[in-house]
DNA sequence: ACATGTGAAGCGCTTCACAGCG
DNA sequence: CGCTGTGAAGCGCTTCACATGT
């Protein structure tokens, strides 16, 4: 009880146990041998080495319903991840609640990703908008964007992207099918 | 014109040339030297190789927010992926159309998705209802998984899973965060 | 001149295999 | 005896650098 070996973990996570080893050996070494790691210590290290302890302040911007997902993702918040500002360029779509948030005008969003000290901003637009957007947001002062866009934004040095590509995904999956038929 | 080099394709995919080269040197080297790929001819030869030619089958499991979202993905349709059911278990759903389609019950999954050929099955549900879904999609010789869920999803062999994590994406970006402050 | 194609080197993640420790 | 921690090997992707071709 209250112990997990690397074993099991290897299993809920689908990789090699030696893998969650030599991972969890960067921590510093917290497991016992013969019995495994803590459970409750070892959930403690990992949010302290992955930063999960301090909040983080998102707003998501394209309020599709990609941005809504995202909006009301419960994984979210339970990391620290707390979403205080939802942008749009559609008029119908502003004073709508998503999420107990009120969407605003995209106008807005420099200024108010600087006043509510926003650190990471969501792309949910579509293609023609996104660069324009991760402009506004590096001019905020965002260092960190996630990209759900289908395209490459370029950005100022410093700042942090990471792009998710929905496209690419099924791509893969139907490259796989093209591979193992005929 | 009509050309492209690989140094101006890297630049708009945000990688090295180098990479882009080597890349395509696997389709057959097409490019000509001094002058680059015939852009329509490389277009062509990137859809054959990825399979791209032939149209895929899909289901959707999980009509909330990002279900819908993928329903509604242009990028999809374009490269020949073809949205053919959306299933999910709320009654208030059924009935409903999403991007031209009626929502239907998923205990019709089985039926429909063998019935309509499906070949890739996307997850959108929450975590409690993945394995289940997973469950009935290889049951229904479905040979391809998009899972959305927060869950690592057990298959038998031989079907090709794959997983987009929302969650994790975020943390990364707030793990780089962290590294670069105080 | 200019841009491709590619052998070789580089790099980092993954896995092996076993010594070390409880 | 069981499971961790880890040096070393393995593996595949990325990048370099330049010979090759037009």
């Amino acid at each position: 009880m209250g112990h997990i070996s690397s074993e099991q973990l290897a299993g809920r996570a689908g990789v090699n146990a030696a893998k969650v080893r030599k991972d969890l050996s960067y921590l510093g070494s917290h497991g016992v041998r013969g019995v495994g790691y803590e459970v409750e210590q070892l959930r403690y290290e990992i949010r302290l080495a992955l930063g999960l302890t301090r909040a983080r302040r998102v707003a998501i911007i394209g309020i599709g319903n990609l941005g809504r997902a995202l909006a009301t993702y419960p994984g979210f918040r339970q990391d620290g991840f707390r979403v205080v500002g939802l942008f749009d360029n559609d008029p119908a779509k502003m004073g709508q609640t998503v999420a107990d948030l009120e969407v605003e005008s995209v106008e807005d969003l420099v200024a108010a990703t600087r006043d509510r000290g926003v650190e990471i901003g969501v792309i949910t637009t579509p293609a023609d908008a996104a660069q324009e957007v991760a402009d506004a947001l590096a001019a905020a002062g965002v260092r960190s964007i996630l990209n759900f866009s289908s395209v490459v934004i370029r950005i100022p040095e410093g700042v942090d992207v990471r792009r998710v590509d929905l496209a690419t995904e099924i791509r893969v999956l139907g490259y796989h099918l093209h591979r193992t038929e005929s």
